[in-house]
DNA sequence: AAATCAAGACCGACCGGTCTGTCTCGCCAA
DNA sequence: TTGGCGAGACAGACCGGTCGGTCTTGATTT
């Protein structure tokens, strides 16, 4: 791994601890141990550096929420495996996201102060929102969903889950407790199939 | 309003759109009108100011979420007024939190940074969570829900919906997909009714 | 010799917090 | 009634330290 991958790396790890702007670049500078001159050598900005580390980021999701997914031919079951990616891939990989899901913390972190960087993030959002309503009507369409399934309501019921199962991860830390908010998210989206 | 009053609550407007450490004493003072002088004869610090916003903000937590609460009766009818409490006149209320929920925006910032002080921001996660549990094992008493109800996996649902909710607000600011998360909320609680 | 990379001194701006000084107002004595 | 005084409220200069970013310098590689 060479330093501009170093340091993006590192970055991302402090950006999900601390979010972008009480990360400072001296705290960069000392995870990634170089110095000012190996920094700006590779970045021209810190925010220049925020989009390389966003890019990676969303390299390291879809790499953790979608492993397998295209192996599974059912849309439900896309789902489920989706919300245990999410669960046991994604959130508890300390590795990358030491402090939790980035997005999250960079979004409120950045909603109000530099919108312009927090719309970048938004579209992930965006992105998953719709991932899940294809997914639930592509279920509609095979039967393996009642016709009187609201996908909308179900797409705001677990996209919703979701975040809020992320954002009391963060806040309390307990695997235990992050295991109970996926697994009652499943357990409720299994009701539906029946 | 005096001169403390009203810093408490410009600094919770602050503090609701950029967090805490993001807030410099001198946004505050600009929002206040005020000076260091000023500033420092009524808080001794920082955190002391945090402290004095986080019980004015749980003070108006409580009147905007709880109002009209005692004068229901039944618990799961408890449960949809504090949902729509919670999306009509707390998360919109842009008075207090023009940058949405501040217990999102605090305890995000801080969990990882400033521990001592996101613990005292989950108390009130721990006893949003707690009321929602004990308003559904009341339903379930009475009758209201049905016995094959579980109490544990709908609590999540509802607690993680509810902040899943506000985060996608803080994000996109639309009030229409608002209330389309609070409703679907509140029509997958009623589901459970029948 | 030229190109690349990294080290760190340095810059102006801003940080939270301290400290001195000024002003106002209530209290009390004459 | 009035003059003097002390306490509290507030203004803002000032402190050491940190911020993001620039620039010179030197080492290494090709």
């Amino acid at each position: 791994m060479n330093l501009k991958e170093k340091i993006i790396h590192e970055s991302l790890k402090l950006f999900s601890l601390k979010g972008l702007l009480s990360t400072s670049i001296k705290d960069i500078l000392e995870a990634a141990d170089t110095s000012k001159g190996g920094f700006y050598n590779h970045f021209s900005s810190k925010e220049d550096l925020f989009f390389a580390v966003l890019d990676e980021a969303r390299r390291i999701w879809r790499e953790k929420n979608l492993a397998g997914l295209d192996a599974v031919e059912s849309p439900t079951r896309k789902i489920t495996t989706l919300l245990n990616n999410y669960k046991d891939r994604y959130l508890k990989d300390a590795e990358n996201f030491p402090g939790g899901c980035v997005f999250i913390a960079l979004s409120t972190e950045l909603n109000n102060q530099r919108p312009h960087l927090s719309k970048e993030i938004e579209k992930g959002f965006i992105g998953l929102k719709g991932l899940i309503k294809r997914l639930l009507e592509q279920g509609k369409e095979s039967g393996e969903l009642g016709k009187g399934v609201n996908t909308d309501a179900v797409t705001e019921i677990l996209f919703n889950g979701m975040l809020g199962a992320s954002l009391s991860y963060g806040v309390n830390k307990s695997k235990d407790s992050l295991d109970k908010s996926i697994e009652s998210l499943i357990e409720y989206f299994e009701q539906l199939q029946k």
